[in-house]
DNA sequence: GAATACATACCAACTGTATGGTATGTGAGT
DNA sequence: ACTCACATACCATACAGTTGGTATGTATTC
């Protein structure tokens, strides 16, 4: 366990903790039925710990977002997605790469900010705010892809790469919400299933079977 | 103001004001900091009043969530776009309906059992199933016309009516995340549009123009 | 058809506990 | 000497749920 120095504040060992825990427990029971001891508990630290830390719920919560960002960010740039040479190839590997992480209980696969932004998008706008930064940034990874895959077929449609990839957030969001009112992750893979074969239809050149 | 009787005790004024106080409440702070008080204060009723229809807070989210299956259940069922002769055009103007419900504030067009069924899934059960008979009763209605549709082209492909009824309502859950998270319902729109066009790609016999 | 007995709808005041947040202290690193 | 990371003990309030009551309807008995 590192303790924590003035060079790297971020680093202190309790602020990991708290983040890790308010990552796993908000997605269990949400934001608001989260409780600040529920955090100091799953983090092995105290009150004074927290409130060090974190100004308040509402800060924790931003703080989480941000997180959350920052550890999806590093994960899907490091992924093997981005390996293949034709760009729809990749938006299609992209899918199946998320596809591939629906396994495991709900709480460990599905969207810590879509859930935050549906409890706090009026309550606490900061954290609605982080929310949708965190969604919307990770959306932008994808639209050099779609540009490519359009520009491929010489596509000008009615849609932007932008609209396609806020689209593909907006069906991975439904479909863990599916899978949670369901308690099963069948209907969410079935839900992906139905994304790829969209974007198949829109941007594949020879059109497959359905 | 109706006296309640024994024939209609379901009736009574304060239980009517309380789900309907519920159904709005709920939808803009979440179940969770939803409390009792609030419920009470927005329905004009006391707290006596609020324990003698409910036995506790988590079987008043049953209830409303029971409560919203039935007014959306006879919204739908009586929606215009059940017109259409053919039964793809009548998925497709469920769809345009969909889209013509999304105005105004986010908090009256969302899907309140989308947002119970997120906070509850773990740690209220009845809850969320609940919720779930009302996503999926909601997607059944929609099977015989995907069907229909589906044999009017003689498709028999890798997946079933049900299957992308269930993704159209993912698709709509997903839509409100992100208009919730930007604060807007433009994304949610252009969803709905993404989501029209897979359904004509998929099932329209002359391929529309994307 | 009046008296009785009970059921239902609702109210006002209260309770034990959990909550987010604070005040103050301590001890190690710099 | 001083700051920073964290701990302990505490507080005011808000919370879900309870208690004990009133008023009004309804079913039963004679």
């Amino acid at each position: 366990m590192p303790r924590p120095t003035k060079q790297a504040p971020e680093r202190g060992d309790a602020r990991s903790r708290l983040l890790e825990a308010a990552r796993d427990v908000i997605r269990q029971k949400g934001f608001t039925a989260t409780t600040v001891d529920d955090l100091c508990k799953a983090a092995g630290v105290t009150k004074g710990a927290y409130f060090h830390h974190f100004d308040s719920k509402e800060a924790l919560g931003v703080a989480v977002a941000n997180y959350w960002s920052e550890t999806t960010g590093a994960l899907f740039e490091n992924a093997p997605y981005h390996r293949p040479a034709n760009p729809l190839d990749r938006v299609l590997a992209y899918i199946d790469f998320r596809k591939s992480l629906i396994a495991g209980d709900l709480a460990e696969f599905t969207c810590l900010v879509g859930t935050m932004a549906q409890e706090t998008y009026i309550s606490h706008p900061a954290i609605r705010d982080a929310c949708a930064a965190s969604i919307l940034g990770h959306a932008e990874t994808l639209e050099a892809d779609i540009a490519a895959a359009m520009d491929a077929r010489a596509l000008t449609p009615g849609w932007t790469p932008k609209d396609l990839a806020h689209h593909i957030q907006a069906v991975i969001q439904g479909a863990f919400i599916l899978a949670k009112a369901t308690d099963s992750p069948a209907s969410a893979q079935s839900s992906l299933d139905h994304l790829s074969r969209y974007i198949r239809l829109l941007l594949a050149a020879p059109r497959p079977k359905v």
